[in-house]
DNA sequence: GCAATCTTTGCAGTAAGTGCAATTAAGTGG
DNA sequence: CCACTTAATTGCACTTACTGCAAAGATTGC
């Protein structure tokens, strides 16, 4: 569809996000408003609005997607459950990106800010609930049994150490950090 | 200490509460200011921020609290995990009160309000970490090893689907809801 | 280059939340 | 009962987030 268009407003919200952390990294969230964000981005205040529909959300990652298809393929899988997991979690790790650096920095601001942290949290638990209902899919077609919202309960939470612990050390990927969390669930996890 | 200021205290939270909650229950929070609680609950509109410190404060129950020495009880106890954690919460459920209704009510309203939803998940997640630090200690004690986390991943994902039941439901007590569900995780989970 | 469509912007307005200083109420010690 | 301390309530002015609307500017498809 669209090209100049899209680009450019991807471009601007580009700018926007770099803007606002660069600002909250200095200054704290606190101490920056909606207005300064603007001005260091080069927009008008309303603008801001226009991209994001609340201040903090130009601090949040944009929304993850599950690539066409994938959401299916895990519903009908056949392998271990966590092998599953770990497969269908592997593009959307990707979409996190590489700029380790920027995605350390908000985490930064987030830690800082009770309201961001917050709507970190909610996010991961957002993810928690669909990952539930993917579960639930899965048992389903499989015909077996087992309490999905446990599950899920413990890939949330081995995800977010995962990515906390990529975020706070140095060495190795998103990837890996969240993978090897995910395979410890099974020590305590039958595998199915 | 001091006794009729607290109680007044206390008897004007509960009267911005209510009114807060009557309001809401009514028009919708996003319908209801601060302004219109405050007359509502005959007080100031700078009173009602001395009493909570943002609007949505008015609609989340208060902070509960482990009565002295529960703590160490559970750090230091030897019974199986499960056991020890349904002792440990007994008194907790039991300061959410019988009101009921009440409950009810606060919980349609932040079903209809993503703010408040999302601070009353994040309510769950402090708790979630405040249980995985218990753990830790207690197996620490025990000269035991295991993910604290994974656990209080479990356990937290019980206790607030036994609260859900229990709000959505008619029957149960909370106490007997979330305990149900704290029991069920023993299908899933090694008793220790 | 014209018409439809989307984006940006300014402006005026609502409501949340804060800091401060004055007033009023409660607790305490004599 | 009276001073004195301490806490609670309030009014006021102010900042900031956020919205609706309508006008102006840019993009696109034809």
């Amino acid at each position: 569809m669209s090209s100049l268009r899209e680009r450019r407003r991807q471009r601007t919200e580009e700018t926007i996000r770099h803007a606002a952390v660069d600002l909250a990294s200095e200054l704290g969230l606190d101490n920056v408003t909606t207005d300064m964000i603007s001005k260091a981005a080069g927009i008008s205040p309303r603008t801001f609005f226009n991209y994001f529909s609340y201040k903090e959300a130009a601090f949040l990652p944009p929304a993850l997607n599950f690539p066409e298809g994938d959401v299916e393929r895990f519903t009908q899988g056949t392998g271990t459950l966590l092998a599953d997991i770990t497969s269908l979690m592997k593009p959307l790790i990707d979409q996190i990106g590489d700029d380790r650096d920027f995605v350390r920095r908000t985490h930064e601001i987030a830690n800082a800010n009770p309201k961001l942290l917050l709507l970190r949290i909610s996010a991961f638990h957002e993810f928690e609930v669909i990952i539930a209902g993917l579960i639930e899919k899965r048992l389903a077609f499989n015909n077996e049994s087992g309490d999905a919202c446990h599950m899920a309960a413990l890939i949330s939470a081995s995800i977010r150490r995962g990515f906390e612990v990529w975020v706070t050390s140095e060495s190795k990927s998103v990837g890996r950090c969240i993978t090897a969390k995910i395979e410890a669930i099974s020590t305590i996890f039958p595998a199915r």
